[in-house]
DNA sequence: TCAAAAATGATTAATATTGATCAAAAGTAA
DNA sequence: TTACTTTTGATCAATATTAATCATTTTTGA
């Protein structure tokens, strides 16, 4: 294998698992630790990833450091109810992707596959960029500088122009009784133009906000074609939702 | 786990907790305090956060990690040409700015300002989203990820929504006989809708450009209320341009 | 085919990182 | 202020990583 070769497939490798160590890289390319140190120095030096003590991480697109998510410390059952709510996509799917945290947490696993992307969410935006699989359709409107995303009347509009196989979104609050609810109109709109415009609906949901009710009620549990949650939500209020007609997926 | 990963760790702890003591991070990152101390202390020397006694807090504006210093090749000319373009832009207007890169070097002379920036290019949205007197409204449309901008009919659509004191906007070509010109017919359109939707246009156009034709022919001369150029413009061009009735400012 | 050049892997000396220890400095409370 | 506690920075030893060197293999070009 020559360097080009394995460059490729170093910041493939890089790409999936944001840092990795040179013994790590030897043995994926089957290439000696001294060949891995040449390869990562070359390749540090054209400013394609940053060179660490024993290995080397990932380069951020520079362009969206700006607003990309500071994915530092991420609950692990965020992770497995976005893993997941991935697993719903399949190849050729078109999706909308809100802006929730848990929602975001879905790109680690979506880059293998090769969809379409709508969505009014800059860190999701960021995030998929470089993943030639994926198109990305992005939302226009009125930039909220705070959640880095787009939000107002255009976006909605802008929605109501797609319609998308699927839509995967977040809420604060979930109950049999009221339903959908969030803290925010602006948000809400968004979501509801999802809702309207998506043939299913997945709910990501951490069992934090079940049984909770915030206080703009915007869309009946009817909507929602399966809600993903984690396993420590409360027995009694999953029931609850199930009685209501509600399909839940428990992940982890 | 090496410093790299520790810093990205450290920052992003300390952006969801404001402020967090040296033992906090040491248990955090499974590192020892003394670890911790040494990494805070780079850190902090970087700019990225302020060293407290006992831990650390966030900075509220972290020194940008040079996105805009280091973008490419920034010559004088360029700035030149940008810092007229945007002495053009008084407070309260709402400004159309393209994706070129001698657009994107307004942002700098842009940031004191109080208006609104309606752009397709994310390069100028991750340029301006931290600018608080400044509200962006980003324009939707399918994703172009090697130019980093949005176009389509969905973003013409979206511009056409709009209607900006000012566009400011670049081109391929240049000349009295044919105009402007472009090398895509995408990137075209869009400019094309800025024109139509802003009240005066300025175009920057480094000297180069001036009197080179491209294949796309987009828009008449007339449609251009300044052309903001360089002063190692050609002048016998420059002289065909204003024959022609267009206003044109050299910088620098 | 052969010789020259380049790339690779192993070895080793040099360097960097880490956690522990401790004296000095900074902060806190009376 | 003074006494007390906490935090720090320096130093050191242990460990891990690296760069440099060299022999071997592979590739290149005549």
């Amino acid at each position: 294998m020559n360097f080009q070769e394995r460059k490729k497939k170093i910041l493939a490798a890089l790409d999936e698992a944001e840092s990795l160590t040179v013994f790590e890289l030897a043995e994926i390319l089957e290439a000696s630790p001294a060949t891995i140190r040449r390869d990562l120095g070359d390749i540090a030096e054209e400013g394609l990833l940053i060179r660490t003590h024993g290995g080397a991480m990932k380069m951020e697109n520079p362009v969206l450091t700006g607003f990309s998510e500071k994915s530092g410390v991420n609950s692990p059952t965020k992770e497995q109810i976005a893993e997941k709510a991935a697993s719903f996509v399949q190849d050729g799917d078109i999706i909308f992707l809100d802006c929730g945290s848990t929602v975001f947490q879905m790109c680690r696993f979506l880059k293998k596959k090769s969809i379409r992307v709508i969505t009014n969410s800059l860190p999701i935006l960021a995030e998929l960029i470089d993943v030639p699989s994926i198109q990305i359709n992005l939302i226009g409107g009125e930039l909220n500088k705070a959640r880095k995303a787009v939000h107002g009347d255009k976006a909605v509009q802008h929605i109501n122009g797609y319609h998308a196989h699927k839509a995967f979104i977040g809420v604060d609050g979930l109950s049999a009784e009221n339903g959908l609810t969030a803290h925010s109109e602006h948000e809400s709109t968004i979501t509801t133009a999802f809702i309207r415009n998506a043939g299913q609906v997945i709910l990501l949901c951490d069992a934090s906000k079940i049984g909770r009710d915030s206080y703009v009620k915007f869309a009946e549990l009817s909507a929602i074609h399966a809600l993903i949650t984690d396993s420590s939500a409360d027995e009694a209020k999953i029931k609850a939702l199930q009685q209501n007609g509600l399909n839940v997926e428990l992940a982890g």
